[in-house]
DNA sequence: ATTTATTTTTAGACAAATCTAAAAAATATA
DNA sequence: TATATTTTTTAGATTTGTCTAAAAATAAAT
């Protein structure tokens, strides 16, 4: 089933809510989406009639089965267009949402499963937010900073947490991005620096200031 | 300025069909866009309100000049998302147009520079239309097939006469793909096959036919 | 337990884009 | 030139998504 792109836009935010509250309300849906309680209200109709949605008058709402799957493809979508956008457009990571939230409306399957497996199936994006796959599995990945990988371990990185251009201006140079794959090869007592490996280039040492900034996550 | 979805279908499609004459009748855009020609009207009024459309009553209609530069906007970013699905993402020629249908739509300014850098700014598109730069300009390009260029002349593909499957395995045998470089080595008298050399692999040689069919342009 | 305030829904209107059916203009034909 | 045909436009209705203002339901406060 198709759904325009205003549907698809309240499918998504209602599930954005559901992660936060059980039952989602009239108001803050409204909030969300920049518009009044009363359009709201329509459109809750109308995803109820279409089975996406459980909707008790007065009471709050929820997506149904259906409605989380529709809603589990447009984040897949919006998120793998995100990634697309920083590691290959070269975008830095504050001036991709609202691209993407164009995007995500584009719903040819073949296009996001060939853009998935060019991308090489990415599993974060690069807010650090997980990219559910084909069949709606989102996985569970538990980040951590390169200051707590263990020595040897190849990782990947999937977010920085200061995105500030002065660390940019670093990554840049040290060639890190998000989905960079980095092998930790050492850690130096006397500063906690450490010694990396980023994809093919020669081996480089980062300051435990840099490390503690870079999020990554295994496989 | 902007437009709507509907608005750029609109002024997209004028555009095609004064490729072909002077001007513009309503049946035929009726024609193009699948609609009926009272809807037609309806929309010529407004892009002419919006001074995008020289319009008089009975007598047809053309876009004026800034009509024009938004057209031509649209048709580079159609163009240039094709040759997007169909070099990085692996798409069939044959399959890109109703994809970039919608991808053009997407009308973020940075977004299409950073997309035609990514690409490294092809000139023609997947079927061998010109994609016109940012700044409305659009290449004039002789295109010529293999088998008509001279030897030690590096080209680039852009586009296949033939489609089929068949000829598609052989040119993945060959790595030939739209946008590829090159270089025509020497051509042999005895059946006429050609030796070339594909980006940085090994020189390969290929038969009259499949020269004939793959269209090249300089430069 | 009332009163007050907040949240949500309804009623009715509006803009964008579409349609059908009928009228008007332009073309073609006899 | 008068008549028939085709093309284009208008008139009026419909669908989607939005809004404001008012009513109804729920929650909070006295
Ligand atoms: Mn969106
Ligand atoms: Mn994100
Ligand atoms: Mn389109
Ligand atoms: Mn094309």
């Amino acid at each position: 089933m198709n759904f325009s792109i205003t549907e698809e836009n309240y499918i998504k935010n209602i599930y954005h809510l559901q992660q936060q509250s059980e039952l989602v309300n009239t108001n803050s849906l409204a909030f969300e989406l920049q518009t009044k309680p009363a359009s709201v209200t329509d459109m809750l109709k109308k995803l109820q009639i279409k089975n996406l949605l459980d909707y008790e008058k007065y009471k709050g709402f929820r997506l149904t089965n259906k409605g989380n799957k529709v809603a589990i493809n447009i984040v897949r979508r919006h998120r793998l267009w995100e990634f697309f956008l920083v590691t290959k457009l070269g975008f830095e990571w504050d001036k991709v949402h609202s691209i993407a939230e164009e995007l995500e409306h584009v719903s040819n399957q073949e296009l996001i499963q060939k853009l998935d497996r060019f991308l090489n199936h990415p599993q974060i994006d690069p807010h650090g937010d997980p990219i559910p796959d084909g069949n709606g599995k989102i996985p569970i990945i538990h980040q951590l900073s390169i200051a707590d990988v263990i020595e040897n371990k190849k990782v990947i990185v999937s977010s920085v947490a200061n995105q500030s251009p002065a660390i940019l201006e670093l990554l840049n140079h040290y060639h890190i991005n998000i989905g960079t794959e980095i092998k930790i090869n050492q850690r130096f007592s006397f500063d906690r620096s450490i010694e990396i490996k980023v994809g093919k280039y020669a081996p480089c040492i980062i300051s435990e200031l840099v490390a503690k900034n870079i999020f990554v996550h295994h496989e």
